[in-house]
DNA sequence: TTGACATATCGTGAGATGACGATACTATCG
DNA sequence: CGATAGTATCGTCATCTCACGATATGTCAA
């Protein structure tokens, strides 16, 4: 028995900071937003180059990039018409690493 | 501009491991499923000890178990009138330990 | 200015989520 | 056997999520 003490070390005291973890990974669970955030890791692009890709209208698009940008993950700027977002919250590559080595590691690899 | 052709190399055409990381990803992103993994990635437990840890009734907790061991995070075996948990994916560890990096490492430094 | 393009925001509605209470199952104890 | 502890499941309901269409904002070109 592996010091199954649980000496009420953490009676879930830190609660908030796993509700904070809990809300970062709720961002990232959406199949568009987790696309969205692999490819703003390799550089910059505008709404619509995401939306494309994604395959969806440019306004939904746009409404995942105003929630992960609410959340820190991102940053953007305004060129011309045209609005540019980047990844602005490091460790989103860590995270995304891991969820790739899951899940993704068969496409990801050829691009290198 | 680091090859923005973006060569069509993912008109997100595998958009079904997307969506199966991001079914994963939300199982994560629970407060108290992010701590009955956290837990169960140090040992095993039963419901009631990880439904009190987490200050919820017994059978909300049954229930966050069932539907990780759904996803296939979790095994059970049962022991007289209890039922353990154990971890049964082992990139769990992985994707926790980024998460705590993040948000919970403040709290969990003391262990070692 | 007018019009077109790129992006952002809003209202709505369908579907999912999650907590709760009640109940049912399983195993041990007396 | 009945009683109880531990766990699991179900129905219900409040809330959240997400996509859609419509509309608004901002920028540039003619």
């Amino acid at each position: 028995m592996p010091d199954r003490t649980k000496a009420k070390s953490k009676p879930f005291g830190d609660a908030a900071a796993f509700s904070e973890a809990a809300e970062c990974l709720k961002m990232l669970a959406h199949p568009v937003r987790l696309r969205i955030v692999q490819l703003l890791l390799q550089g910059r692009y505008t709404v619509g180059e995401l939306a494309e890709d994604c395959g969806v209208p440019d306004n939904v698009a746009s409404e995942h990039l105003r929630l992960m940008q609410r959340c820190g993950f991102f940053t953007s700027e305004r060129e011309g018409r045209r609005v540019y977002y980047q990844v602005a919250e490091p460790h989103l590559e860590n995270i995304i690493n891991c969820v790739e080595d899951r899940f993704l590691s068969s496409l990801q690899s050829k691009s290198a």
